[in-house]
DNA sequence: CCAAAAGTGTTTTATGTACACCCATGA
DNA sequence: TCATGGGTGTACATAAAACACTTTTGG
């Protein structure tokens, strides 16, 4: 049999909400191959090391967030064997929605980092359009069933803020009112902490901390089941 | 920086439905590390193979069965450094459903392979447990959106054999009427074939194949969605 | 004729949607 | 007091659950 090794690698599709657009963290490559490209943030998995760690670390590297602020989880693996001209490079990607980070979001290493919309990356290096494609899917799937959509909000948000983060993900608009009666409806989904806040004008709102659900029952579905067929 | 290369494998999750019982195929290892302990089928990955194409190799060893008979797709992927003790191997896992195999189904080569009920596996080898509980949830959700079920089934099939699927893989009991009436309403799930069938006693059943569509719109949920908080 | 399974129709109940309406604030 | 956004109540449409009932076969 053949030598088997291969060279393992993960890569991040680190998402957050800013200036009202999904955007995506991308780094500029200064090396070939795909030099000047954009491309997800990642890196070798050492040894010893666990997947799941891997990428942990690689996402307190890239944005210096405590990785249990945000969501991360395992997206697909990637192993083509012609995805990297160098050579066997197979890749497990992961998906983490994160919440606008205030401080010195990118560049914490010498590599150029950027914050970029999701519609607006260009064309990827190696088949990083592929795995950032699944993962927006992934993402905007996870907030019908999950109650992850919390991950992209401070620590504490109001109902509003959380709607601006289902409509900016699913590219819809939702009615305010039905939306408020259903996520405070859902059990586990978000709790009051009692404080309240004014955005902008208007009657002050309820502020809301992440609940202890893990899934959404009833889930927030993106297009109304009895629409198809109409 | 240290050596970062791994051994590849795929590991396989084959699922079917025989003796109305959900089964996985198991293979009983002859060597160590776990000799004689049951482990889901797997191998390496070879050089300048796609990693779907080394699981579709795979399927097909094991099962005979051409891989576009049934469904396979990636699961999640294995790396605790932990996981072998031989060394590092890292596992990407795939999920296959599929019909019941009338032949030669097992032992295509010299191990010894075999069909059982996924509650009576006892302690699988490696991490094994967890990926074969991690491919029944999926699958279990599968069903829910996806017209996968049929992928059970026989080319040609009943509702009642639809329904016997659904009712095994989630272990539950669903009206035949209101069951029959969603599939039949459901928009490209399943296609009448014109034929029928007497299956035991009683009036002749439509015959069906499977249709065209990727998702189910609307999902047949397993749980009724207001069940929970009552 | 009876039992059994397939399939249809109907009632009841729950859920989603649309929207009128009130509340609490800044200007 | 007006504009603005937060939040509640309610009528209507739609879909699911429960189940009575008809159809079509074998024995």
């Amino acid at each position: 049999m053949t030598l088997n090794v291969v060279a393992l690698t993960v890569d991040l599709v680190l998402l957050t909400i800013r200036r009202e657009a999904l955007q995506v963290l991308l780094i500029r490559r200064g090396i070939p191959p795909y030099q000047d490209r954009w491309a997800l943030p990642g890196g070798f998995v050492l040894d010893d090391e666990d997947l799941d760690a891997a990428a942990a670390r690689e996402l307190r590297e890239e944005t210096g967030l405590d990785p249990e602020r945000g969501h991360l989880e395992q997206l697909a693996t990637y192993g083509g064997p012609g995805r990297d001209p160098r050579g066997r490079v197979v890749t497990v990607a992961y998906l983490a929605l994160l919440p606008d980070l205030p401080a010195p979001v990118p560049g914490s290493d010498a590599a150029v980092a950027a914050w970029r919309p999701v519609g607006e990356t260009g064309e990827l290096a190696f088949d990083h359009d592929r795995i950032l494609a699944d993962g927006l899917e992934r993402a905007r799937s996870r907030l019908e069933y999950t109650p992850l959509a919390t991950r992209f909000c401070a620590p504490e948000f109001t109902v509003a803020d959380l709607r601006t983060v289902y409509e900016t993900v699913w590219r819809t608009r939702l009615d305010p009112r039905n939306f408020h009666r259903k996520v405070t409806g859902a059990d586990g989904f978000i709790e009051p902490t009692g404080g309240t806040v004014i955005r902008d004008r208007g009657r002050p709102a309820q502020l809301y901390r992440r609940g202890p659900a893990t899934h959404l029952h009833p889930p927030l579905l993106r297009q109304s089941p009895g629409s198809p067929s109409r």
